[in-house]
RNA sequence: GGCGGCGUGGCCGAGUGGUUAGGCAGGGGCCUGCAAAGCCCCGUACUUGGGUUCGAAUCCCAACGCCGCCUCCA
């Protein structure tokens, strides 16, 4: 039983699917109109953790998240560069999908373009029109929210305070300070898609309702973004299925903010500037641990600082694998289910488990897991042959997480080679002098040198 | 202004009425020709002030600080 913290109820539950044995996810993407920054880094990992560990616990996950390549900042980015909106969409949507890649962030079943979906947006909006549920402004359509009964769920606090201290809409032609647009009419210039209630665009809690209805279907189970999407995006999106009686999320959940020590990010302080400058520095298995090591809804620091410490301990991690020769893993389970596992090694199993299962409390089950490399490591060390079943099981589970472990060799050309054998050479007669003044050599070099049963090994430093 | 969340050892970060989080960094030891990797030991933490309790970092109240949302930001 898989429990999550749902935001609507503001309780950890029992995550209840639609369909037995599968899962519909949507999470909310990025609007690709600049490089994306750590935060956009977290969400995509967090969810792909989650993602990952559903289908680890034997579900078949039906996984949908968008690109939002049609918004104002796309359109006022466009303008100040002269180029056609398309060309800005373009670029930051090739360079999202590079840093997704890196960070190795499984593709989404489905990844729809919002432009790709606009006849359906528009159906949806005359459809409330027809009802009366939206009207028209000079300047668009707009959702009367007072149709919804329940309108303000997600808010988490009454309607009212919220309308008392809302940041000033110079508009006073709303209805209500809390009715959004469904549609923007197009101003000269702007791209514009044809409507029979105008020429223009969709806002964007009409994109992400009509996606996810549109290719998960009514009542689908998990819907995820970062915290400040859960009021108005998220509220908005559902005021609008719920208006049409179409059933939505069955669950929310929401992911934590990305901190930086109260510091303004920039490069002149030495932090990372954004996702694709950590990623140029980093190994981004180490991000992937970063944000493991941290519970999803929590506040995550990252920092030069913060990311180098992820790093160290990757090392360890690698170091196990290196000492165990263990393979590179995605997901995939290379523990023999049938084997016979020491009772220790069961109940570490079933505790880590637990604690996934349980609001996927990665951090608490992290800290097992690294439990489970020093047990494989004593045991290595008392020449106990259960110890490669607990590194096996350790880096099964890592890689549950979506965090495989790197123990192969770095590949070595020739005069590496050379020089490690003469070492071992010199090693074997006992001469010191020349395999120190060898391992200086290769250190030298950028390698990191290491004695074994088996004879010098090198990696890269 | 309203609402919500957070404040844990040098740093990151779990936990939560009495029992070891974990990682990194630091110190000591073992192993090693010396290293690296590994193993063992160590600091004895919980913003502040009250309160409840046999007992609170954990519950209650207040203060301070930080963060988020309050119309398009993950």
């Amino acid at each position: 039983m898989i429990r999550l913290f749902d935001t609507a109820r503001q309780e950890v539950r029992e995550l209840t699917l639609r369909d037995e044995g599968h899962a519909s996810i949507y999470v909310c993407g990025p609007t690709v109109y600049d490089v994306p920054h750590l935060g956009h880094g977290r969400f995509t990992l967090v969810w792909d953790v989650l993602r990952r560990w559903l289908h680890f616990r034997g579900l078949e996950v039906r996984f949908v998240s968008n690109i939002t390549d049609v918004d104002d900042k796309i359109i006022q980015r466009a303008e100040r560069e002269g180029v056609p909106e398309s060309d800005v969409a373009t670029r930051f949507e090739d360079v999202w999908w590079t840093a997704m890649t890196q960070l190795g962030v499984l593709r989404p079943s489905v990844a729809p373009r919002a432009t790709q979906w606009i006849s359906p947006m528009v159906e949806l909006i005359e459809e409330l029109l027809r009802r009366e549920v939206a009207y028209a402004l000079v300047d668009g359509i707009y959702f009367d929210v007072s149709r919804v009964p329940d309108y303000g769920l997600l808010a988490l606090q009454p309607l009212d305070s919220l309308r008392a201290g809302a940041r000033v809409d110079a508009r006073r032609d709303k209805r209500s300070a809390l009715d959004f647009a469904l549609w923007k009419f197009a101003k000269p210039g702007e791209p514009r898609w044809p409507a029979s209630f105008g020429e223009g665009r969709p806002g964007w809690h009409t994109e992400c309702v009509v996606m996810s209805l549109g290719l998960l279907g009514e009542g689908f189970d998990l819907h995820c973004g970062g915290f400040d999407l859960t009021f108005p995006h998220h509220e908005n999106e559902r005021a609008q299925a719920e208006a049409l009686h179409k059933p939505f999320a069955r669950h929310w959940a929401h992911n934590g903010f990305v901190m930086s020590g109260g510091e303004k990010m920039s490069k002149s302080l030495g932090n990372f500037t954004s996702l694709s400058d950590l990623l140029d520095r980093t190994d981004a298995r180490a991000y992937r641990l970063l944000v493991v090591r941290s519970h999803y809804r929590s506040p995550l620091e990252v920092s030069v600082e913060t990311v180098a410490d992820a790093e160290r301990a990757l090392g360890r991690l690698d170091a196990l694998a290196r000492r165990f020769s263990l393979p590179r893993l995605a997901g995939e389970s290379l523990v023999d289910p049938v084997s016979e596992w020491s009772e220790e090694l069961a109940t570490f199993v079933t505790e880590t488990t637990a604690l996934l299962d349980d609001d996927l409390n990665t951090p608490a089950a992290v800290a097992k897991l690294f439990e489970g490399v020093s047990r494989a490591n004593t045991l290595a060390d008392q020449g106990d042959d259960g110890a490669r079943e607990w590194a096996l099981m350790v880096n099964t589970l890592f890689g549950a997480l979506g965090l495989s472990l790197h123990g192969d060799a770095d590949s070595l050309d020739e005069d590496v080679v050379e020089l490690v054998s003469q070492r071992d050479a010199a090693r074997a007669r006992r001469d010191w002098v020349e395999a120190d003044r060898l391992r200086k050599e290769l250190e030298g070099r950028g390698w990191i040198v290491e004695d074994s049963s088996q004879g010098t090994r090198v990696r890269r430093g």
